[in-house]
DNA sequence: CTGGTCAAGTGGACCC
DNA sequence: GGGTCCACTTGACCAG
């Protein structure tokens, strides 16, 4: 069937023919790409030509004299035009020449009007439909040359970006293991200075014998100043001398003005932020530290906590806190 | 024998 | 409705 339709539209039945019989004719037709094929003695056979590509390039060589010797003008016979229809109905390759000519038309425009199309046709001694196919084809093949060359840039580009992730990623894991190391160095520095003011202050009320005695004379007993500061805090007082918060070598908590900031502002407002980076900012303690304190400072009342009035706010408050401690 | 290449077939979508 | 384009397929041919 294939074969038939083929044999029908076969150019060996039409221009191959015409080309053969009438090439001199056809020659004398001169375009501007038909200069290239000025120098060919035959004209452009059609698709039924047995030429090899690469014949005019020294390359591979078929059997493919079939037409060029069995077809001479002078000779070809009953015989050899029956030899040339049986291989009429096998596939047959253009001519590099004729090659040559649609590889120039189609770098001047890649597709084909009716009018081009025809002229191509006629120069090259095929069925216009040929030619269609040629660029068809042609077109497929330039489509696939462009999708190759843009999956290379593709993958060239995914390349050198996941080489940048990777180089950020690993910087990335660098500073992080840096922070966590200085995180340390500051906690252990932290915990040391805490635990020399502490002995600094078990120290002093030795030394300041007024002091204790007046305690000790006072209620009649021992405590030390800390218990003394700490039974002041549970004593439902305003001013909430946490002891460790007095100790604090970030925020001056023996201030009256550090519960006051802690109670009043929003932890979140970028102004109170300010202010504490800018106060504190001789101290280079990182952030948590801040909100451990301010977590002593609500939790270090019970009264203040437990009391009902006022703990919308404080509940927000908490919210806050525990967000960023949880940071 | 197999895989690649090329010309051509096929069917659907689109346009005038 | 005919022509064209496109994606996919087929068949011929060749080289390794």
């Amino acid at each position: 069937m294939a074969g038939e339709r083929l044999f029908t539209n076969s150019p060996a039945s039409n221009s191959n023919m015409n080309t053969l019989f009438h090439s001199q004719q056809q020659n004398t037709s001169q375009q501007p790409l038909d200069s290239l094929f000025l120098s060919s003695s035959l004209p452009f056979f059609g698709s039924r030509t047995m030429v090899s590509f690469e014949d005019a390039q020294g390359g591979r060589k078929r059997c493919n004299s079939y037409l060029f010797n069995g077809f001479d003008l002078d000779e070809n016979g009953d015989d050899e035009m029956d030899d040339y229809f049986q291989q009429s109905e096998k596939k047959r390759r253009l001519s590099v020449e004729q090659v040559q000519f649609l590889e120039k038309s189609f770098e001047v425009e890649n597709k084909l009007e009716p009018d081009r199309k025809t002229k191509i046709a006629k120069d090259l001694g095929l069925q216009p439909r040929q030619v269609a196919i040629w660029f068809q084809n042609r077109r497929a093949r330039w489509k696939n040359k462009q999708l190759e060359k843009d999956y290379e840039s593709l993958n060239d580009s995914y390349e050198s970006l996941k080489t940048d992730y990777d180089n950020i990623l690993k910087e990335k894991h660098r500073l992080q293991s840096e922070v966590e190391s200085l995180s340390k160095k500051v906690l252990a520095r932290e915990t040391q200075e805490r635990e020399s003011e502490t002995k600094k202050l078990l120290q002093e009320p030795v030394m300041n014998k007024p002091l204790v005695d007046s305690v000790s004379e006072g209620e009649g007993s021992k405590l030390s100043i800390v218990e003394a500061c700490n039974e002041s805090n549970h004593n439902n007082n305003s001013r909430q001398e946490d002891i460790s918060s007095a100790r604090s070598d970030i925020l001056d908590c023996d201030s009256p003005c550090y519960k006051d900031r802690v109670l009043q502002r929003n932890v979140f407002e970028p102004e109170y932020q300010s202010d504490l980076s800018q106060d504190d900012e001789d101290n280079l303690l990182p952030p948590y530290n801040i909100f451990t304190k301010l977590e002593d400072a609500h939790y270090s009342n019970p009264h203040h906590n437990s009391s009902g009035y006022g703990f919308q706010e404080d509940d927000h408050h908490h919210h806050a806190l525990w967000s960023w401690s949880g940071y």
